[in-house]
RNA sequence: GGCUAUGUAGCUCAGUCGGUUAGAGCACGGCACUCAUAAUGCCGGUGUCGGUGGUUCGAGUCCACCCAUAGCCA
């Protein structure tokens, strides 16, 4: 390549530490990851790195909830979710944590900086105040009765049923979910940052198109609706980093999160050598990216680079939004399986599968993609399978059988060969830009080419003459020399699979440009199937294994619907007479006579029982057997015209209907008490 | 409610500056082939371009309103 390597940094927004990776996530990282691995392809210095995002109040209750150090919970998830990246194939150079040292320091500087120079303004504010939890509320922690329209449990900051926007002083009958108690009013100072004293600056850096233009329109709506300094302070109790000479006061979580982008890169140079301050002087001519999704586009596109400036350092290259992710064109959801953990999908299906749908929809644009599981299913098979890998499938075996594993030492179709390698710089263009689906397009209408080349000289009708069997060998060379091209275009997406081929290849991993000498004379290696298809199967098994790994979500407020008035106090001796016991459906079938009745036949741990279960409307026998769930195991039997009924299961439902059968944490087995 | 987007074939999506008869892949039907993981090749039908109205010689494309979906409103 003439073009001199650029130096670009790379980042995708930090993952909150008091969750699971879902596919959700994904979309962001495998876009992220595929645009870094293009870039290395190239030749270039690219970083990426990204961390975990440890602080704020919901980490803070979590921690609480389990009964443990914060600091523990995040080391905890921090592994999980590092775990999960490297299970799709995301390749950081490093990952860090917002709760680290070089993460304090960077905070620290940057406030001290944007402080000293006039841009941090305190003022006193009134804020709801849990009294029995002693510590102020977040929004989200206050419910109460819509001040506009009057719907009940709403949420602090706007009303799910009218859309109303508003403060939490402004509910009615507000009550504080993590105590129940009303909130009191109480005034405290906080700290903010003027965020009108860099409307200028952020004008001319919007203008010079560092993002895309549909964000641009909604960043218009918000300079035309004035910037408001945005409120950076929170109080003890907090879990973050107090601010600098401000005791008891603690910097908003969403302050230190970007910033643990540059802490991640200094932690990544201090390893490595790599000079951080080239890449973040304001004349650094490194290039600087942020892949977020769309949701967080105000802090990334206003917030940040505003910091940024102020504190004396350079603004983003650009920021990248992309748009959400849909299951089968819904939202995903728990109760239709389709909220799909990344462990999860790792249980069942090869990362590369995903990897590759995801590119084939990917644009640069901020739309939503959808995961149509049959479209899924069908477009890899196709593509990967039955277009690109089967190529080389084809080609291999007279090569192998015929030549020993030779190639030809000249290629039949050296025309056709260059097409493929001009076609490169088209789909580079591709990458660059972001348009991973019109890259995917041009390499399989390349995959389809060399099929057809194939299929035009027909080795298999050459190979039975012997007199032409050098011409075998051209053709299979020339198919394998077209599929190494491909490989090559594919690498960023399916990385393990191009290390798998260049293993078959007998070479090194080709860069992009390598691909301007062909393989010739050279012996490769058998082929072994470099791909499998995806099995329907396993689709279906991950969805029923989504469904059954809900977890118990104490932890999340409760849903906002109305929810029926709660049945009077009982003391802990009350409950405790319930047995509560994990039992397996080992088998289930329905009553013919009863509309509602499934006869259930559970294992509770080596005791076996019936039990009549009035839910048939909701769930088909199949769907149950092998499932776990809770039964009251010493309710009285009760005889029934059909039998007797030994027990309960238990469901969850209210008067609208619907019907939820309750699932035990994944551990659970058979006989354990619930309690 | 206001705003920003999106809506094109059964499915997933292209469609540049308004320009002839609206495209691709998959799915589907027929034929061929049998090297290849039942893969591949050739041929083929498929559309109220969300709706209504407007601008224009000409609208999937521009404008207005409406419907649906998603997000944002610190």
């Amino acid at each position: 390549m003439s073009t001199p390597a650029r130096h670009i940094l790379v980042t995708s927004a930090l993952p909150y530490a008091n969750g699971p990776i879902h596919l959700g996530h994904l979309v962001e990282y495998i876009q992220t990851d595929i645009w870094v691995r293009f870039q290395k392809l190239r030749g270039h210095r690219c970083t990426y790195v990204c961390a975990d995002d440890a602080h704020g109040t919901p980490i803070m209750l979590r921690a609480q909830q389990e009964g443990i150090e914060p600091a523990e919970l995040i080391a905890r998830i921090g592994a999980e979710h590092q775990a999960d990246f490297d299970g799709f194939l995301i390749a950081f150079d490093q990952y860090h944590s917002t709760h680290s040292p070089e993460n304090r320091r960077f905070a620290e500087l940057i406030y001290t900086r944007l402080d000293a120079a006039g841009h941090i303004e305190r003022r006193t504010i009134r804020q709801s105040y849990d009294p029995e939890r002693e510590m102020f509320l977040p929004d989200r922690f206050i419910k109460g009765e819509c001040p506009r329209c009057g719907a009940a449990d709403q949420y602090g900051d706007a009303c799910e049923v009218c859309g109303a926007t508003y403060s939490p002083t402004d509910l009615r009958n507000p009550r504080s979910v993590l105590s129940g108690a009303t909130p009191v009013e109480r005034e405290s100072e906080h700290y903010f940052f003027r965020l009108a004293d860099f409307e200028d600056t952020l004008r001319t850096w919007i203008a010079e198109g560092h993002i895309q233009h549909e964000i641009a329109n909604k960043l218009a709506e918000w300079f035309h609706d004035g910037l408001q300094a945005w409120d950076i302070s929170r109080d003890a109790p907090y879990w973050g980093f107090e601010i600098p000479g401000a005791p008891g006061k603690y910097f908003y979580v969403w302050l230190d999160a970007p910033i643990g982008y540059m802490a991640s890169f200094k932690h990544y140079c201090d390893r490595t050598g790599l000079d951080f301050d080239a890449y973040w002087r304001p004349d650094s001519s490194a290039e600087l990216y942020h892949f977020i999704g769309k949701d967080i586009a105000y802090f990334h596109t206003l917030f940040w680079p505003a910091m940024l400036h102020g504190a004396g350092f350079r603004k983003p290259s650009a920021v990248f939004c992309h748009g959400f992710l849909t299951v089968n064109g819904q939202k995903m959801s728990k109760s239709r399986g389709t909220f799909i953990k990344a462990r999860t999908y790792l249980d069942h299906l090869r990362p590369e599968y995903l990897r590759y749908y995801f590119a084939s929809k990917l644009s640069d644009r901020v739309d939503d993609i959808d995961l149509s599981l049959d479209d899924f299913q069908l477009r890899v098979n196709s593509d990967l399978v039955g277009k690109f890998v089967n190529i080389a499938s084809r080609c291999a075996g007279f090569i192998n059988r015929q030549f020993d594993g030779r190639l030809a030492t000249a290629l039949p179709d050296a025309s056709l060969y260059a097409t493929f390698v001009a076609a490169g710089d088209s789909i580079a263009e591709a990458y660059e830009r972001r348009e991973f689906s019109r890259a995917m397009r041009e390499v399989m209408a390349l995959a389809d080419r060399a099929n057809q080349y194939v299929d035009e000289h027909k080795p298999w009708v050459l190979a039975k003459d012997p007199a032409r069997s050098h011409d075998v060998q051209a053709v299979c060379t020339q198919g394998i020399n077209l599929f190494r091209a491909l490989a090559v275009y594919l690498a960023p997406v399916l990385p393990r699979l191009a290390a798998d081929v260049a293993e078959f290849l007998a070479t090194p991993q080709p860069h992009w440009t390598d691909l301007q000498t062909p393989l010739l004379g050279h012996v490769i290696a058998p082929f072994k199937p470099l791909l499998a298809r995806i099995d329907p199967a396993q689709v279906e098994a991950l969805l029923a294994d989504s469904r059954e790994s809900l977890a118990p979500t104490a932890a999340v407020p409760p849903p906002a619907a109305a929810v029926a008035p709660l049945a009077p106090t009982v003391a802990i001796d009350d409950f405790m007479k319930v047995d509560l016991r994990i039992a397996r459906i080992d088998a289930a079938q329905a009553v013919a006579e009863a509309d509602k009745l499934l006869r259930l036949t559970l294992d509770l741990g080596g005791e076996t029982r019936t039990v009549f279960a009035g839910i048939k409307a909701k769930y088909t026998p199949d769907e149950l057997v092998g499932r776990l769930t809770v039964v009251v195991a010493n309710l009285a039997p009760r005889k029934m015209r059909f039998g007797v009924s030994e027990g309960m299961v238990l469901a969850a439902g209210d008067d609208a209907g619907g019907i939820f059968l309750l699932a035990p944490d994944t551990g659970a087995t058979p006989g354990m008490r619930v309690k």
